[in-house]
DNA sequence: CCGAGTGTTCGATGAAAACCATACACTCCC
DNA sequence: GGGAGTGTATGGTTTTCATCGAACACTCGG
C-alpha cells in the first residue's frame, strides 16, 4: 500500500489560501507565536523539532500554539523519528499575504515586541 | 490663551512609530475593528463620527474598539462639535508597518473575515 | 520487550478581553 | 437654561484564550 512508515496520525494542516485575514493576524498577535516563527525562519527547513525552542511555556502549550500556526497556514510540521519537525511556509504564506511575515521578521525599532 | 473651543479632553494618540507589532496585530485581530477600519478606508477623512457606524456591539464598547484603534495608530480623531470624527491614518501606518493596511483591506477571496 | 525521549490530549485554572447597561460630561440648538 | 444628541467612564458579567499538570500514544535504541 502507502509507503508510509509511521503509524501515527500525520498532522493536519491548513494551506494559507484557505486561511482568513483575522485567522492569520490572530495567530501572529502573540508574543510565543511570533518567537516560534523568528526562530523558525532563522533555521534551515526541517531542522528544528518542536521542542526544541527556547520558549517560557510547558510543551503542553507548545503544542497548541504549533496547533495554532498550522491552522493560520504558517508552518508545515513532518515526523522525524520520534520527532515532529517544522518548516516555515514563506513562500506560499507570503503569496497569500504578501509582507505579513516580513513585518514579523524584521527587527523592532526600539526593542520590545 | 489657547485658541482652543472645546472644554473636553483631546482623545490620546499613539504614533504608529511609537506601536510595537504585536500591538498592531492585536488590533487588527478583532472582526469589528477590521470592519471600522474598512468602512474608514472607503470614506473620505473627518466624514464619519463614532456611532454612524453599521456595527453590532453597543455603544459603550464601540467607544472602547475606536480608543484601541488609537493606541494601535490606526485612527486619528478630533471633536467636531458634540461629534468626534475620525481619520484613517493610512500613510503614517503604512510608512511604519508597510503592506499591513492593504492586507486587512483587500477584499476576501471566498467571503469571511 | 522495556525504558527514555518526544509530542498530543484532556481537564481545570487563571487572566485577559469583549460586551452591556447605566451614569456621567460635553456641545449644540431652541 | 433645558433638552436632544453624542461620546466616555464605571462596574459587573460572560466569553475567550493561554497555561499547566497529568495521562496517554508513538518511536527508537538497548
Amino acid at each position: 500500500m502507502a509507503e508510509r512508515t509511521s503509524h501515527r496520525a500525520a498532522p493536519e494542516h491548513t494551506h494559507p489560501d484557505d486561511v482568513p485575514v483575522l485567522a492569520a493576524l490572530a495567530a501572529l498577535a502573540d508574543p510565543v507565536r511570533i518567537q516560534l516563527v523568528r526562530e523558525l525562519a532563522g533555521s534551515p527547513e526541517w531542522s528544528r523539532s518542536c521542542g526544541g525552542f527556547d520558549v517560557p511555556v510547558g510543551k503542553a502549550a507548545l503544542s497548541h500554539h504549533f496547533a495554532v500556526l498550522r491552522g493560520a497556514g504558517l508552518v508545515e510540521q513532518r515526523d522525524a523519528g520520534p520527532k515532529r519537525v517544522n518548516r516555515l511556509r514563506r513562500a506560499e504564506f507570503d503569496a497569500r499575504f504578501p509582507g505579513l511575515l516580513a513585518l514579523v521578521l524584521r527587527a523592532e525599532p526600539a526593542d520590545g515586541i
